[in-house]
DNA sequence: GATACAAGCTACAGCAGATAGAGGTTCAAG
DNA sequence: CTTGAACCTCTATCTGCTGTAGCTTGTATC
């Protein structure tokens, strides 16, 4: 019987960061002591660490709950998970699309900026007046 | 004499997101009418402006603060201004290369995946144990 | 058995950066 | 004067945790 700092020490994983996924139901309930603490299977173990890896691979938790849900029926097809990954594959890459834009109008303000007064800053100017941008990023969040 | 939602209108930001702008001390206060609506001048709007923009390059709202702060005071250096921009820069960077990791990771995961049956699915197998990545990935946020 | 103290517990607040809805009021056109 | 779009405030919600306060439990050592 594991208790959960032994969980959070062999994932890497915050002690309240356990008690959320619990709380959200990603996580099943633990089992209690008599005095009410958690105590954990290998099992459990398990499914945490592939909670935390899918969260690396930057899965939000929704998909996490969908890849579990699959995980613990192995006889469906493969094919959900599959799009799920790819879906998260084709977010990935619009968000990166997406950062090299930025980067490459950022480097331009940067390069323009002579160090004078803010006057005639071109950081500033730029973030002033989008007509002086080259290329378009129209979405905040991605 | 502006409304809200012509300010809306011609930055694309949403109503109760200008507001949250004044909630936060980021938009001055506006003006009212007797009957207590905003109203705002060009220069609000130019203020905006340069708010969404800044949040279009994905400048934090604290960086913005910083900005505006030097946009007001013209007399300073530009040394400043062009810092925030470089640290900007430099996340974004640093953003795109981990996304750049994570996205050989999943197409990795699912190219291998032959649409099979989920007990023998390569995505599960993967995120089940993390001693399949080739790459390292362990920061989450990023 | 007593004691110390690390580790556990619950409950709630807070972060960024908005966004949505309820329920009510004002403005401007016709 | 009436209509109705646009405005108002206030509060709740989202994601994915993280931190704090104040208290209890478990375990090792004496």
């Amino acid at each position: 019987m594991l208790a959960i700092g032994t969980l959070s020490r062999r994932t890497g994983t915050k002690v309240q960061t356990i008690r959320y996924y619990e709380q959200i139901g990603l996580m099943n309930e633990a089992g209690r002591t008599a005095g009410g603490q958690r105590r954990y299977f290998e099992k459990d173990l398990d499914r945490l660490a592939f909670i935390r890896h899918s969260r690396q691979l930057g899965f939000s938790l929704d998909s996490i709950r969908e890849l579990l849900d699959l995980s613990d029926n192995p006889s469906q097809s493969c094919a959900e998970a599959d799009s799920i990954a790819r879906r998260q594959l084709h977010q990935v890459e619009q968000r990166i699309k997406r950062l090299q834009a930025l980067k490459k109008e950022l480097k331009r303000m940067v390069a323009e900026c002579d160090g004078d007064s803010v006057a005639e800053c071109k950081v500033l100017e730029v973030l002033r007046d989008h007509a002086e941008c080259l290329t378009e990023h129209d979405e905040i969040g991605a």
